[in-house]
DNA sequence: GATGAATGAGTTTTCATTCAT
DNA sequence: CATGAATGAAAACTCATTCAT
């Protein structure tokens, strides 16, 4: 403060840094097992700090949640932009439907504490839901312009439906039914098939 | 069968009976605004009884799930039997899909049955999991028997995919969306539509 | 409820009324030792109940002393209602005054805590306040009519000087400086003693 | 006397000072609202300093006290020995008890000085009682070696009642109501008046 | 049968104090 | 020196479950 003007907020510190990485990484794994309920303590247990540390870094669950949550969201808003370069749009979609299931795969009560963040924390909400419908309808728009997919289903649409298929994921062999499942929704998504009912 | 004398469940008493009714009334709002974690004790406050008479009717948690929420999965069991009627078997179950999400839309506490159904592993979500799906896999395979639908998706798959596309009932527009997304999940598995992936 | 309508709260339990009277001797005894900051838990621990019952009887902290403060307050105002049958107006009220020393001089601790309260629940400090401030304009009140003290002291006046007094009782000797001060504090307050004061 | 280079105590680092008098002013307002346990934490927060801060300048939270209300105490001992040069050693007596309250009801934190001065136990309670009392004593002997003053009550005792009458010193009115007490008191210290007591 | 009191294990939460940067 | 991160002991608090009335 008194020789560098321009620091705001000094360099944070090497080990606190290692020890947000580390509860943050805790946090995923026991809350992945134990579902939205884990204890904290567990968490810093797992992560190896002091009870008091996790506090000072998340001061409530829902802080924890909610930077474990972003990174994850941006994770899968970073797959989307990759897709692009994928020369058939209906097939870059197809893949980012099917990686998404298998992001949530690896983190089973995950998804529970994501839907809390998701209801519970509306500017969280608000910046996510954003950010991977912009990502999506990117991928979506696309295929839309190609002429391969039917322009009624929005990107919110198309999130609803995964984020919900993924929800359930507790009984064996959810993980197939649900990629069965993406298959069938895109094939329905595509133009030139049956508009055939009661129309 | 009631009327012998030797029986061992005497007459339900007036008040045993009204505060049965009660507890899952209170149960079921209670569940639906605090998610299944929800403190017993203000299920028997909610229903202005004695915590020791919730437990008397509901020794478990478990056993107050199911009393509340079994009979809602039958409603749908029982529309799915209904429409066996149906001439066109898509569109009995084009149908059977879009009733049920003017059930979620209109009784509270339906999507935590069918979250339940779909998600824990008690007794009573096997003994409802197997009514629905045995209801809807008939629709299932008369539809399938015609040739007018693909037969790699299981009653379990559409169950999800149902349930899963209305978990966010909270946002404005979710009827809609859902409908829309139903009409685009029907059209996939219809036959005849593009195999084309991954080919 | 059923048989007799004019039941409004069932009896209260023979066990909660004595668990409730533990507690309540407790913390006197505990508040007493250990200042108002004492662990609830050993409050439990010296009533010989489970914490989780001593905080059914009282949620907060506050509540507990609230029932402590109560109680005390009483006992001096009842105190003070004996004296009226005291012949020296002025007597009575020098050894209401003594007697409250003495009173207080059980409770060391327990005066932070009646401070707290009264400063922080206006309810209780309004009801304790009037109590005790009619009590004790009784006995003033007898002295001025018998022309034996003088009349410009109010009984908040005199309530004050006296907790004012006691509330520093962590010396030891506190209570003898506290008699003789009383002591001073009457003789002051009897007429026919000199005015001579800037006059 | 810091100019020798063989001194321990090199020159105060300017922003050491500053810091200081913050951690004091911020200790003031925290320890007056939140009582004497309020948080370290809170002092250092409120003083816009890390917690290391206030510990290198005050490693116990009794030298924080000290360091606060040494001064205030020393003030209040500096007035007694300036109103020596009174004529009427009652009227010094009755001036100095006067000029107290004022010094309560105009400095924040004097109150919690006093308090501290009679109640704890620690090094700064033992300086300062006696700083006080010496001043104080000097007072009162003038006025009993005159002969117009009882010569069974102490400074200490002196201290206790002035202190005590200003304790509640957030009620409206507490200030008139004080002097009104303290005549009242003052009066009753003057010999010639009645020894009626107990006889 | 109904009630609500009792219990205590399990969690959350706070803070004084120490230490690395 | 200043800082604020780390730590863990200690307390607060909640609630499922059992039981006396």
């Amino acid at each position: 403060m008194e020789t560098k003007p321009q620091e705001q907020t000094r360099k944070p510190r090497a080990d606190a840094v290692r020890n947000r990485e580390r509860v943050l990484h805790a946090a995923k794994l026991v809350f992945s097992a134990g579902g939205p309920d884990a204890s904290l303590e567990a968490v810093a247990r797992q992560a190896g700090v002091g009870i008091g540390t996790l506090y000072r870094h998340f001061p409530t669950r829902e802080d924890l949640f909610e930077a474990v949550y972003r990174r994850e969201v941006e994770q899968l808003s970073e797959l989307a932009e990759e897709l692009k370069s994928e020369p058939s749009p209906v097939e870059a979609l197809r893949r980012w439907l099917r990686s998404t299931v298998q992001f949530v795969a690896t983190k089973k009560g995950m998804m529970a504490a994501l839907a809390i963040v998701m209801t519970a924390n509306s500017e969280l909400a608000a910046y996510s839901h954003g950010h991977l419908t912009r990502s999506i309808g990117a991928l979506l728009a696309r295929a839309v312009e190609a002429g391969e997919v039917r322009a009624d289903v929005t990107a919110d649409d198309l999130l609803r439906a995964l984020i919900g298929m993924c929800y359930m994921h507790d009984q064996t062999g959810w993980q197939q039914s649900v990629l069965r499942l993406l298959d069938v929704f895109v094939d329905g998504l595509r133009v030139g098939k049956g508009r055939a009912r009661e129309a």
